[in-house]
RNA sequence: GUCCCCAUUGACUAGGGGUUAGGUCACCACCCUUUCAAGGUGGCGGCGGGGGUUCAAAUCCCCCUGGGGACGCCA
């Protein structure tokens, strides 16, 4: 059975290249029938908080990927790789060193001078100390692997230098946590971040140092902002929550994320989740780093909103809302299901609705003087605004087809083009030059309201 | 400084010796139409450069260039 794992530091939020490796470990875990193991790696006292690690569990759960195995939490195994750090002791595969960061600073220094590596060059292997950190005892020769998505990697061990495994105030580091829990946690593949690469031979080394088979590595790319640096704050939002607040849905992000690095071979776009588990394959994951394109999620989001059934977006629309919108409790329930039926085709973030149908949510509308001028004080119009009032307020039925037929038989008699009361009556009724049409607009905003509209922009 | 990774249109990518280099977003045009979207049709645009190997290179090899990562008592 495959298991895997995501195992991300708890010192802020889920960011975008955390989900998708997230996903992609979820993706390859249903996909096989295996296991996908959280833990979460907070050896690291000083930068980890419980908010970080709340952030991150949110984050996996709105983006709908679910493990089966943990939380782990690694500062609750201390026992744990205290054992094994004991054991490497015990066999001379570790040692203690009592260099001052100073010192270490200086040697350092001075490797880089004269073009040598920067690694710990292991003075104090036989100093027999008794305290300080522990570090292991890289032996001799190279560390080879193959990794999963790329080509065969081979590392001189002495260049990696005798890295440390403890702190010398008792705490394990990441790499020893990390291999240490790989191996006890039955790790199949481990799937992460190519900023890791470099941690995989030091890995591997402990791996072999403790007796334990190592599993498969495959090293993701990263994800790019548009200018090709790494994403960060700079590109827009980096969390994974803050695309939740704009408005956009957990399948439309994931689908996204999942085209970062990952396709089939004709180029799918679309994918329900378990279309995307049963076409999931580490063989066509990709080893080029991604540009995230905000175009590209919005697109998507927008045909994920237009597929969605109204009620779910009403209520997804309701968590979001806060204080943003006026109107009355009424409006609110009754009518966004309704109003979203109008609008789901044309928004791509959610909130859109809410600035696109801001007169659906009040009962004042401001007509903005442009719109007056344009269209409201041209010749003509009042006459045909007081007429289409005069029509719209005797219908009995107030439906579409009623509006449209009752507008269209005006156009008519007046001798004009329907378009000629359309437009100046979407500008009363909305405020606006653009709406969805205008005879669902109306039925939806009622008779009453309609007339109302209309006779506030006559009278002036 | 040392080690390492990556390179197909503006973006995501397919293709991995012989293809009119395919799909998607974006962009443009047209159709539909009461506007805006949506939808439909069509279009613009690409193998970073230089050397090899080969009858044949986007594809294999080397160099260059460009971009990125790592070198912590962070993960």
């Amino acid at each position: 059975m495959t298991i895997v794992r995501f195992a991300p530091s708890p010192t802020g939020y889920l960011h975008v290249g955390g989900a998708r490796t997230a996903l992609f470990n979820w993706l390859y875990a249903r996909n096989t029938g295996g296991k996908f193991i959280l833990r979460i790696e907070d050896t690291d006292a000083k930068r980890s908080t419980q908010t970080a690690t709340q952030a991150i569990l949110d984050g996996l759960t709105w983006l709908g990927l679910d493990w089966d195995d943990g939380p782990y939490f690694q500062s609750e195994r201390m026992s744990i790789y205290q054992k094994y750090a004991q054991k490497l002791i015990d066999e001379n595969k570790a040692y203690y060193c009592t260099c001052s960061v100073d010192e270490l600073d200086e040697q350092k220094k001075q490797a880089v001078s004269i073009g040598r590596a920067a690694g710990y060059d292991g003075r104090c292997r036989d100093t027999g100390a008794k305290q300080g950190v522990l570090r292991f005892k890289t032996p001799d020769g190279n560390t080879v692997f193959y990794d999963l998505f790329r080509d065969k990697f081979e590392f001189e061990n002495s260049l990696i230098g005798d890295f440390v495994l403890v702190r010398s105030d008792g705490t394990p580091t990441y790499n020893f946590t990390c291999a240490v829990d790989d191996a006890l946690m039955g790790m199949t593949h481990v799937i992460r971040g190519d900023d890791h690469i470099p941690n995989t031979p030091k890995q591997l080394m402990i791996f072999a140092a403790l007796g334990f088979n190592p599993p498969k590595f495959g090293h993701l790319p990263l994800i790019l902002g548009t200018d090709k640096s790494p994403l960060s704050k700079r590109h827009g939002a980096v969390s994974v929550m803050a695309y939740q607040e704009q408005g956009f849905l957990p399948e439309a992000m994931v689908n996204y994320l999942a085209l970062l690095g990952w396709s089939t071979s004709d180029s799918q776009q679309l994918f329900s989740r378990e279309e995307m588990i049963e076409k999931f394959s580490l063989k066509r994951i990709t080893k080029n780093p991604a540009v995230f394109d905000m175009e590209k999620l919005q697109w998507m989001n927008g045909v994920y909103i237009k597929q969605a059934k109204p009620e779910e977006l009403a209520s997804l629309c309701k968590k979001l809302q806060k204080e943003e919108t006026e109107g009355t409790e009424e409006t609110k329930n009754i009518q966004l299901e309704e109003i979203i039926k109008l609008y789901q085709g044309r928004i791509k973030v959610l909130p859109e609705l809410y600035s696109l149908a801001d007169f659906f949510f009040s009962s004042e509308i401001h007509i903005p003087e442009e719109i007056c001028q344009e269209i409201l004080f041209k010749d003509g119009v009042q006459e045909t605004l007081t007429e289409t009032k005069n029509v719209l307020s005797a219908l009995e039925m107030f439906d579409p087809v009623t509006i449209e037929e009752a507008i269209r038989t005006l156009a008519e008699r007046l001798g004009i083009k329907a378009g000629d009361i359309i437009h100046p009556l979407r500008a009363v009724l909305t405020g606006k030059k653009v709406s969805p049409g205008i005879f669902e607009v109306c039925a939806l905003l009622g008779q009453e309201r309609v007339v109302q509209r209309l006779n506030a922009t006559i009278e002036r």
